[in-house]
Parts: structure tokens; sequence; C-alpha cells
DNA sequence: GTTAGAATCTTTTCAGTGTCAAGATGTATT
DNA sequence: AATACATCTTGACACTGAAAAGATTCTAAC
């Protein structure tokens, strides 16, 4: 199918992603336009209205799979080192840092709220599923255990928020601030990844400590 | 002046900037037009053309202003609690995330390499001034010399460099993540501060910690 | 199997945008 | 005073997002 002979598409909505995909990937967001993405999808310009009514409902299902590539390349990275928790910590900081320089304009999309907010009572999977897996990267720091992703919202200790805080401000910002040039000057391209090795490991220990203080 | 009774408006340039300015804060970036600024500072749509080029050169201006009430933000808070360090670090903090909330397109604009980016190894002097200050926030955190605006570049320790990105990414990683509306099932709005002085408290005491080892 | 009704896509239209070129008007230099 | 330059306006163009109305296909009830 997808031979577009027919008048109805088969899977235009999917098709449409791929195209905003592509044209993100290729021109950013400068280049990014509803009818860029219907051409490319080879439909008129007003077939996405249907499936996304706009361009912010476009941005907000890309948003959506950005952040399901994000939470996939997060687990990837952690399960090939399970076990050593700073290694553990680098790995989830890699996997973010890594999205970020590899779909730029994806990651700027999924932190922008005034493009495309998603209801954080109620978020979409993979954005919940993103949050899991960061939370339960620290829970694992504190020898806690894991939540699965159902109790998303979940109680947490004071003493964990915390802990999270710390720990995804600094991958965060990391990420953002090297994606915006911000670093250039401070952190050379060929050793960034040893820098945010140090810096990972460091707040890992961190959070080991804390957490056992706290016990005794 | 500036009755605009004249031809020559006189001093065109920072009209369109303040106008620039009012659009970002009423009405946000989509709002934000090139013929929207022209419109309100009464002048016809062509005109910002010969002062900023094009839409990204205005808004490169506008993020350039926008450092520059940052850095002022940012002083002002520190200087109120100067000598003492761990409030020094919240001060640094606060103001920085206090700036992001206050102006947030402007945060957004500041931090957007793709609309407007600076030639980062001869920035403009705000920008400049807003790395130095940030520096030597941690310099003081460290009991080292501070630096002054001319030697921003400047050769720093590896050590030191770790210490900016770990207190520059965790403020900077706090401040977006908050402004986009990710924290906010994580950090409830009241007791938000209190939270930001915890981290703050955290990093500073990091970071003494480390350097005075390092004396030993 | 037919047929209403819903879903999907196209065409047309409209106001609004950024950018460019050409012209108008004021300033400054000599 | 004349000429060059800076500043602003006017008009045009291609492009955009959105809405409305029409065309086509699918679906489900009968």
């Amino acid at each position: 199918m997808a031979v577009k002979a027919t008048y109805h598409h088969g899977d235009l909505r999917n098709a449409l992603l791929d195209a905003a995909d592509e044209l993100l990937q290729r021109e950013g967001l400068q280049g990014f336009t509803l009818r860029a993405c219907a051409r490319l999808a080879q439909v008129s310009h007003a077939a996405p209205k249907h499936h996304f009514g706009d361009v912010n409902g476009l941005l907000r299902a890309v948003a959506e799979r950005g952040y399901a590539r994000l939470v996939e390349q997060l687990e990837t990275h952690i399960e090939a080192v399970r076990g050593d928790l700073q290694e553990e910590m680098f790995a989830t900081a890699r996997g973010y840092v890594t999205f970020a320089e590899e779909y730029p304009e994806h990651f700027r999309i999924m932190f922008r709220s005034d493009l495309m907010s998603f209801d954080m009572s109620c978020p979409p999977e993979s954005v919940a599923a993103t949050f899991t897996a960061l939370t339960n990267v620290i829970l694992r720091q504190r020898g806690e255990a894991e939540i699965k992703l159902e109790d998303m919202p979940g109680i947490r200790s004071q003493a964990l928020v915390n802990d999270i805080l710390i720990g995804w401000c600094n991958v965060h910002g990391y990420a953002h601030l090297r994606l915006e040039g911000q670093l250039a000057s401070m952190v050379p391209e060929e050793d960034h990844l040893a820098q945010l090795r140090t810096a990972s490991f460091r707040l890992s220990e961190l959070i080991q400590n804390a957490s056992r203080d706290a016990k005794n």
C-alpha cells in the first residue's frame, strides 16, 4: 500500500509524522511547515488538518514520538552497564545528551511548552515512560525499589525529589546548553563525553553518599 | 522627541527593541512578528530592515538586551548576600530562575542558537558579562581570585571547568525545565524556591568540599 | 447488496508574514 | 549649495496557517 493511487492514503497520519521528522532533520524548525509536510507526503496542503488540527497538534505528535525514541535510547544505554551505579548515571546522561545531539530539533520541540504542552497530570505514555526511566535511575542510586509506569505520579519522598532534581536538571542543563552552543568555549568537542562522565560520576557519588548517610 | 512628526524617527532602533520586548511579554513568540513590531513603533513594515536586516537580526538584539538584564539581576541578587557562600549560590540560582520566570520568551530566545547564534569566540558584552558573573560565583566558592570581563575566554583549570559545569548546568536545567512546565508535578509552585535553595546549598557544599580536598 | 452517514482528502479562498526593490525624504559632508 | 548617504515608505511577491465547501471513499445499518 501507500502507493498513492487511491484517494484515501491509508496511513497518512504516520506518513505525515515521518515527513515531519525528515523535514526537521533536514531543514530545522524554520523549514518545517504544515504545507511542506503535506508536500513530502504527497497530499494536499489541507490534508494534515483532519489528523492533527493545527500545526501545534502535529508538533505535539512529533514530540510524543520524540519521547518514545528518547526513552528507548536511555534504556539501551543503561541496560549495557546495568549494575554499576556510576556507569549507569553516565549512561543515562550520555543517552540524554546524545539524543539532543542527534535530534536537535526534536529535543527543542519536546521542551517547548509554548508550541505544544502536554497535560502533565495525564501525559502521553512515552512522556511518562521517560520520567519513569529517569526516576528509576535515581532510585537505584539510592538503593530503593523501582517504580512501574503505572504508578508514575506516585508518592515521592522529599529526599528522592531532591535527588531527581539534581540529577535531571544537571543532565538536561548540560544537554541544552551544549545543544545551543553555550559550552563550546569551555568544553572542547573531542573530550566532552569525558567531561560528562566526570560530572556523572560526581553526581552518582553525591546521591549515593547522601542516601547512605540518611540511613545511619 | 519620538513625537513622530518627522520622517526620520530619531531612535527607531531602540523603539523597535522596546516594541519587541513588549510584544514578547504580551503575546509570546507567536505574536511576535517584524510587522507587529513596526506597527507598535508606528513605522512602516519595512522600516526594521535597515536596522536589523532580518527577523533573526532583531531577535539577536533582543537576546543581547536580555543578557544585560539577566546579568544585572544576577548581580543584584548576589550582592545582597555577598560573603555567605551558600547563600551566594542560592542567590545566583534564584536570579537565574526568576529571570526565566519573568521573561520567559526572552529566556527561550536567548538560548536558541537556531534563531540567533552569537559568535561565541567574540560574544556581545552582555553575554560575556553573564558568563563572567557565573564564573566568579564558582571561583568564590572555590576560594580563588575572581576574573574580570576582559579576560573572559581565559585559561581555566579542569577542576574549575568541572565546577562551573555542575553549577551552571544545574541552575539552567532547573530554570528551563520549570519554565517548560516539566517540574510541575514534582515541585509544587509554593515551595519551589525552598527546593531550589536546598539544591543550591547542596551544590555549594559539594564544590567547596572538592576544592578544599584538592588543596590537601 | 444497497444506501445513508461518517471519515478522509482536495480545492478554493483569505488574511497575514518576511523579504526585496524602488522610490521618497531627511542629514551630513564637502 | 550640491552631492552622497542614511533612513523610512510604498508596492510587490511568494509563502504560510486556517477555514469553508466540495469530492471521494469507507463503514455500518438495514
